[in-house]
RNA sequence: CGGGGUGUAGCUCAGCUUGGUAGAGCGCUUGCUUCGGGAGCAAGAGGUCGCAGGUUCGAAUCCUGUCACCCCGACCA
């Protein structure tokens, strides 16, 4: 591609609406551009990596055994009702009305369309397993869309769903595909994790994201290197200490605390450390009442397994000021355990706690020296909290770290969820009617770009992996219009290049060299050549590689043997 | 949805407090000079100041409404 017959432009300047460094960096190298919140149009150069990123999905998919349809963006309300997402999906379903005043939503998701077209099309157990994907546009109407292709609201996924006679074969299918998906983001060059995860809305037994590692990640991923313990945090379990409780060794102590309310003025002000503070979070009950959750200072509620409780009412919400007013006698801020007339349940590490300081449920007064047992009943525990960096792998092998990532993968077993509510069944051998068993594979095609530029740039642009680079190497022609020789010379080689199988972006404008080198940073292709008076003189082209700095002069005519040495990702 | 903020040239922003003929830098056009890391000089093009209403002799500026966008919050206890 000659870059003169592009009407390509690059800001110098960060658009003021972008705040992490991929929304800037696609922006800026005019990959991308904003229509509205959350919507965009993906430009030339831009659109050549979301086709690379669908390309090395769909040969992977295929190789999985997986069969390629297109299923209709917008979807009748009716197969919604049918599950009865139309009113559990909330305001994250766009909804559409058409002129005959019947009700669509523009696709967030694809399980209700699947479901319907298995139940058309499976009849026996022998047309069994099935895995249907496709790559599509999407939409979600994000309460906040952020982060630009991050957190889009329209955006590009690939969604995939399998049916099977039983579970057994689910199984099979799911191996394969977190099989691919590890192909997947190896191929793409990303560095990722495989964890497991909560399967949350969608339902269904077992579930594992991936999660491309970047310090921007929105989710906070769990592993341990001794041994092969990795989950979202969200769903890691923390342990119980190994310790016992130490017996109490202080009397309880009640303390004025005017005007003090979190944990960190508690702490300061008592000058006790978090960890020897207890926290009472007052969430709704079940039953319609509250129900107290007890953590120590340091830690944070996990609002997963606090949505396991029996009762808890769902989803988890928190207590109004008033109803904890009502219930405690104090305003939010001073609960505690001690004298606590609602049901309580603390955290393994909230109840090994001895000699605490929490809450008197007493406005302006919190107490210290606390202990369960004899301060206050011995209370219900539960694992309740997210782990921390340094608690014990429930696997045993040792510490567990925690990292940032950003999640671009999910695959689950659904098991019968939908199959059910849509009754989609099949014959079995002994001519019985089965219900479909199913599991579901997603992959953030959009989203990927943006997690490869997160983890993959310096402050002069993006660093693209190799294979998802919009093109393999960019040739940039110094000063063109001064020397006919260096444009004969360019013009050959960028011809040679291209029979040599090899992507080229050819830089044949008129622009100042600074210029072109600013802009081919920005932009990010990993290799890179100038071709200027300077070089021809001597027969060479000067080429450097974008993510070292290395550079090196190569022989015009070895050029292409060159690089294809070092290029490896050449489609086939 | 709650709270906060911002809408002025394609982009980044000043001007608004204290009403009086719309500004800068970058980008764009033309010319000359330059030409190996986002050039210099000169001349240009480009804006219903988000939109609607109001106050006023006069509104980018003050008031009301409205729309859009951005940020924070959904663990404060």
């Amino acid at each position: 591609m000659r870059l003169s017959q592009l009407p390509w432009t690059t800001l110098k300047e960060t658009p003021a609406d972008a705040e992490v460094i991929s929304h800037q960096l696609l922006l800026r190298a005019g990959l991308i551009r904003r229509l509205t919140g959350g919507i965009f149009t993906w430009m030339p150069l831009g659109l050549r990596v979301l086709r690379r990123v669908e390309q090395i999905v769909r040969e992977e998919m295929d190789r999985a055994g997986a069969l390629e349809v297109l299923m209709p963006a917008v979807q009748p309300a009716e197969l919604w009702q049918e599950t009865g997402r139309w009113d559990r999906y909330g305001d994250l379903l766009l909804r559409i009305r058409d002129r005959h005043e019947r009700d669509y939503c523009f696709g967030p998701t694809h399980e209700e369309i699947i479901t319907d077209l298995a139940r058309r099309e499976l009849r026996s157990y022998r047309q069994l397993p099935v895995n249907y994907y496709q790559i599509q546009t999407k939409f979600r109407d994000e309460i906040r869309p952020r982060f630009g292709l991050m957190r889009a609201r329209e955006f590009v996924m690939k969604d995939a769903y399998s049916f099977h006679i039983d579970q057994g074969s689910l199984e099979q299918t799911y191996a394969a595909m977190a099989n691919a998906y590890t192909q997947i983001f190896t191929r793409l060059g990303l560095k990722f994790r495989t964890v497991e995860a909560d399967s949350g809305e969608i339902g269904g037994a077992r579930s594992q994201e991936f999660h491309v590692l970047a310090e921007s990640g929105e989710d906070a991923i769990a592993w341990c290197d001794g041994d092969d313990f990795a989950a979202n945090v969200e769903a890691a379990p923390a342990l119980p200490p190994r310790a016992p409780r130490p017996a109490p060794a202080e009397p309880m102590r009640r303390v004025t605390t005017p005007g003090i309310r979190s944990i960190e003025e508690v702490c300061a002000a008592l000058a006790v450390p978090p960890g020897r503070c207890l926290k009472t979070l007052l969430v709704d009950a079940a039953d319609g009442g509250l129900v107290a959750l007890a953590l120590r200072g340091d830690h944070e509620l996990n609002l997963v397994k606090a949505a396991r409780l029996p009762q808890v009412a769902q989803p988890v919400t928190l207590a109004s000021a008033e109803r904890i007013l009502a219930a405690t006698g104090a305003p939010p801020g001073f609960a505690g355990p001690v004298g606590l007339r609602i049901p309580l349940v603390a955290d393994h590490a909230a109840a090994a706690l001895a000699d605490f300081t929490c809450g008197a449920n007493e406005d302006g007064y919190h107490l210290s020296g606390v202990n369960w047992g004899r301060d206050a009943p011995e209370p219900a525990t539960a694992d309740l909290r997210n782990v921390v960096a340094g608690d014990e792998s429930p696997h045993g092998g040792g510490p567990l770290a925690i990292a940032r990532g950003i999640e671009v993968g999910h695959i689950f077993q659904l098991g019968d969820k939908y199959s059910q509510a849509m009754k989609a069944t099949v014959l079995d051998e002994d001519g019985k009617e089965r219900t479909l068993i199913m599991g579901c594979y997603g992959i953030g095609v959009s989203r990927i770009v943006a997690a490869a530029i997160e983890q993959n740039h310096d402050e002069h642009g993006i660093i693209w992996p190799e294979p998802m680079s919009p093109f393999h190497v960019t040739l940039l022609v110094l000063n063109p219009k001064n020397s006919e020789p260096v444009t004969a010379a360019a013009e050959a080689l960028y011809l040679e290049l291209h029979r040599a199988g090899l992507e080229v972006l050819l830089d044949d404008r008129d622009a100042r060299p600074g210029v072109k080198f600013a802009e081919a940073d920005l932009l990010g292709v990993p290799h890179r050549l100038v071709l200027g008076e300077r070089g021809l003189k001597d027969g060479v082209v000067e080429y450097r590689h974008r993510a070292s700095g290395a550079e090196q002069k190569v022989a015009l005519h070895e050029t292409a043997t060159f690089l294809r040495e070092r290029i490896h990702s050449r489609p086939s």
